[in-house]
DNA sequence: GTCACTTTCTGACTAACAGTCATTTCACTA
DNA sequence: TAGTGAAATGACTGTTAGTCAGAAAGTGAC
């Protein structure tokens, strides 16, 4: 039927302005300061409009964060794309890069993600579609990250006496701590600390690579790293 | 005058009356969830009171925050109390341990600290005493580490083609990562990725550690990273 | 074209809560 | 024991998330 199809469509256009509108206001002013009459009032719709969509202010800010979360995946998914273009060691250099750029890129979308993981409510991202949704897709990355050193383990640039899961997840966890942290850098967080020492995001994720680098490359591997394409393409959405 | 000092006391005891029981209520529902009418009745005050002693909610959870932050550096100055029986690789597995621990037995606290670095609003961070006080520690914990990188670099532990400052900002910042994976699995957080995988937090750190020691031990010192003693004496506050 | 029915939208309303402030309590002193 | 100021109180206010009865718009049958 194409009259279902055109509301269907248009359902998802509501919903897209709703969430346009939202990002908007929150992404200006925090998700504290922002009200869901002035969100409504952006989105040239009353208030009771939004909770025809999304049951509630967190959910709302819960589906920002998806759009976020698929943004990037689909960054990751183009680094794989072209995977056979690379070593093991070389795409997880890349999927470090694609992640710090997304940060810099972003830093509203990481905002929502570093408030999604402060959320200690898990019944109700156990309900929430949207966090189910971003769930799934730090899955895919970490796959994705699983993937790479299993490449690498076979190439023989990554030391294969680590389990590659485990490794994952360290470089992973350790990945999210880099970007956290030059997130904070970026947005004139605390941490004036840096500012003193003078030590810019470029050197800090630089010596983080050449950390992990030195810590899982086989030595063969080791040069190369140590020289890689600091230039990579930033790839677009 | 012992009766100002008297009166210095009693309100320094009201106050931790207050954050007593902030703590209780903020720590079993959550920040959003717990309402100053509540936690003033488990202080056995009136509500006006508590906003004698904290300017409003926020500051209420920041001096939590900043509770649990001074526990934190606690248990860094002891360990560093005893740096001399160690050397520098040492200090960092034991940092790092430290802060594991710390993270295990208050994740509470540890939830605190995720609040408060995803808070963006950072004018309100700058006027906060109790934000200033955390900023403060943390640079005394950084410091630690960067006096651990150099002691390890003068001991011939530490590889010392590293800047020890951006070394110590890496290993901190990495470190974080991997402590905020580790509370989020202890807190039944989403990421059963981890569960699907069946990697326990042990092991998690582990390997983290491996692929650290890794990286920055020089080939002296690598073996004995590798075997380092893994029953560090918990440091109780 | 109009009527009955469904879907979508509206905004006044409610309940809850953070934060305030005029008033009260109380320890201390002279 | 009356006077003084510091500490505490709790009724009150303003704001905002979330609701819901009803209006508006769309649909399809006749």
């Amino acid at each position: 039927m194409g009259i279902e199809e055109r509301k269907a469509r248009e359902k998802k256009r509501r919903r897209n302005q709703i969430l346009d509108a939202a990002e908007k206001v929150i992404f200006s002013k925090g998700l504290e300061q922002s009200t869901m009459d002035e969100i409504a009032e952006k989105a040239e719709l009353s208030k009771g409009t939004l909770y025809l969509y999304f049951k509630n202010k967190n959910e709302l800010y819960l589906a920002i964060t998806q759009r976020g979360s698929d943004i990037l995946n689909n960054r990751f998914s183009k680094v794989f794309a072209a995977a056979h273009d690379h070593t093991g060691i070389e795409l997880i250099r890349l999927i470090g890069e694609t992640y710090l750029n997304f940060v810099r890129e972003n830093p509203d979308y990481y905002k929502a993600f570093m408030y999604y993981e402060s959320l200690s409510d898990v019944q109700e991202l156990r309900e929430s579609e949207f966090a189910q949704n971003c769930e799934a897709n730090r899955r895919e990355a970490l796959n994705f990250m699983v993937r790479a050193l299993q490449v690498g383990m076979q190439d023989g640039t990554v030391d294969d006496s680590y389990d590659p899961q485990e490794l994952a997840v360290v470089i992973w966890s350790s990945t999210r701590g880099i970007t956290t942290m030059s997130h904070m850098m970026g947005v004139g967080h605390h941490f004036e600390i840096l500012d003193e020492m003078e030590i810019p995001v470029e050197s800090l994720f630089e010596n983080f690579l050449r950390l992990v680098g030195t810590g899982i490359a086989t030595d063969k591997a080791r040069k190369e790293w140590m020289t890689g394409s600091h230039d990579i393409k930033v790839v677009n959405d």
